[in-house]
RNA sequence: CGGGCUGUGGCGCAGUUUGGCUAGCGCGCUUGCUUGGGGUGCAAGAGGCCGCAGGUUCAAGUCCUGUCAGCCCGACCA
């Protein structure tokens, strides 16, 4: 048996053979299933699915994370699907260093105040205090910043469109894996232009890119929207996000974009000389989406049986599992590896489970690990020249033909990936609600919500604009405004917390 | 960073109240047979300085102090 494996190891690339089980034994896994199911207790649903699914593990430092192959390979997809993106719109990246000065901090006097209680500082190198401690950075503007402000010299240099793909660091009190750790992956593009206008267009540009590839890659419907004053980035003059809502109906700041004026400018000194050869400070954006997305992932598809994967992101896309004895295993394998080549010579992302399980252990395994497609290929098969298709979002089960399985594997993946935005739309349709006009409506929605053990989800408000308004909500429910959205299904009048005439539409929600 | 709970083979736990001799159980793991279209069955094995550091004691998984980590709840964030 050991020589079957060692056998199909080079294979690396097709034939997947696991060393280890990963799930847990029948009896156990019923014992758990009481504690981890996904409408019971959430959170800790969350971090068994994740675990189980074998996305990451917890790392000896407070916070930190170990992004295992499966995990680390969902940002893979998602760099991919994003940095795509980017490119297009005439973005290149560059790397920046980790290492911030303790003084390019300190001028910018908001973001310095936002950012200080949770940076790290490097005081001590070579066995030597340092003049200056340095910040590990939480994001990059101030670096940045500092060399735009030599980089650029004329109008002739503008825009500059540049995209960073790096580690941040951010001491959080409370840490959560993917959503909130103490360093995590991103992306950071950070530009500059000429003139207001171009900086504004390009921020809600990157806003609908963001939006773009949560909706078709991640298959998340998103509100796009403004943040509030009191929710903007350390040193931004706006600031926009996009919200996903989470299956626990709580909502999720998945990507955000910044138009942050000319404050940083200001800072650095990065200046032009325009056409009509006077100086002028560049005004600049700055947007960025996380390591979080994969925690997104998790809780917008997931379910109890597990992680539920998207087609374009999933890093296997279709597995495949050999039914039948010994004695048939052989007939099965002849039809087994040239139908798995196909489908990988198809660009598709197959892999097989040779292992010595249960078909019925791995089918729960792959389940868990959010596998799209599972293809099951057993002796009945053969006999009848056909394989048997079994969808991860629906649990459909079909028979299919091999003679055009690539095509109709293809088309099952697009199939998926819309079903997955449809339901999770509808989710967060059905999650939504319009006609919450006081606190005293709020509190009775919140209250009959839990009393009847629904999700409270999202709730559309009237605000007058007021930062007293805004942080009553928040004292009372610990809903937050999660944004301003461009398009509010209803607009309201009054204010939700002082009954006042409402400035704005806000979506309110509890937040990760 | 405050309040509560928990740290015992890879995982989940019992044992701690009333200190005592070789620290148990289930799962997983190894080997062999068996089974194979929804978490097969049987048998034999391997594996633990009881989170860490001090202290009390003839004797500490068990008592005391400290510390670290994790979870839940509150104030800050992608």
């Amino acid at each position: 048996m050991g020589g079957t494996a060692d056998r199909l190891r080079p294979l690396w690339d097709g034939v997947f053979v696991l060393p280890r089980k990963i799930g847990k034994g029948a009896d156990q896994m019923s014992e758990e299933k009481k504690t981890s199911l996904q409408t019971e207790d959430f959170s800790a649903w969350y971090i068994d699915t994740i675990q189980k699914a074998d996305l990451m593990d917890y790392a000896p430092v407070r916070g930190c994370i170990v992004f295992k192959p499966d995990g680390y390979e969902l940002w893979e997809h998602i760099q991919a699907g994003l940095d795509r993106r980017f490119k297009a719109t005439g973005h290149r990246n560059a790397y920046f260093p980790m290492l911030i000065p303790e003084s390019f901090m300190q001028k910018e006097k908001e973001h310095i105040e936002g950012f200080n209680p949770e940076l790290p500082w490097v005081t001590e190198a070579g066995g030597e205090k340092l003049e200056e401690r340095l910040a590990l950075r939480p994001t990059s503007e101030t670096m940045i910043g500092h060399m735009y402000s030599k980089w650029i010299q004329s109008y002739r240099d503008l825009p500059m469109l540049l995209n960073q793909w790096a580690n941040v660091f951010r001491w959080e009190k409370r840490t959560l894996p993917f959503l909130r750790t103490s360093e995590f992956l991103w992306q950071e593009g950070h530009t500059a232009h000429a003139t207001q206008e171009e900086a504004e267009a390009e921020t809600l540009q990157m806003l609908d890119i963001y939006a773009d590839f949560a909706e078709n890659d991640m298959a998340m419907p998103v509100v796009k929207g403004k943040k509030t004053p009191s929710e903007r980035f350390a040193g931004a003059v706006d600031t926009y996000s996009i919200e996903g809502m989470m299956k626990d109906g709580k909502a999720l700041q998945a990507g955000t974009s910044h138009y942050l004026g000319q404050n940083f400018s200001k800072g650095f000194d990065i200046t032009f000389l325009d056409r009509d050869n006077t100086h002028k400070h560049v005004y600049t954006t700055s947007w960025g989406v996380s390591t979080r997305m994969i925690g997104a992932l998790v809780m917008v598809h997931g379910d109890d049986k597990g992680l539920a994967l998207p087609p374009k992101l999933a890093p296997t896309q279709v597995i495949m599992i050999p039914i039948g004895p010994p004695k048939l295993r052989e007939k099965v394998m002849e039809r087994f590896e040239p139908l798995r080549e196909s489908l990988a010579n198809a660009g598709i992302r197959v892999r097989a489970d040779l292992r010595e399980e249960t078909p019925g252990w791995k089918f729960n395994e792959w389940e868990m690990r959010g596998v799209p497609i599972r293809l099951e290929l057993g002796p009945r098969d053969v006999e009848a020249n056909q394989c048997v298709l079994v969808r991860r979002d629906t649990g459909e089960k079909t028979p299919a033909s091999l003679e055009n399985i690539v095509a109709r594997v293809k088309m099952l993946l697009d199939e998926i990936q819309i079903n997955m935005y449809k339901k999770a739309h509808a989710f967060l349709q059905a999650n939504c609600h319009l006609g919450v006009e006081s606190m005293g409506d709020l509190q009775r929605h919140i209250a009959s919500s839990e009393s009847c053990g629904a999700l409270a989800g999202w709730v559309l408000a009237g605000w007058c604009g007021d930062d007293e308004c805004e942080a009553k909500v928040k004292a009372e429910t610990k809903f937050t405004t999660r944004n301003i959205p461009f398009e509010a299904p209803v607009h309201k009048t009054t204010c939700i917390a002082c009954c006042k005439p409402a400035k704005h539409t806000v979506w309110l929600a509890r937040a990760y």
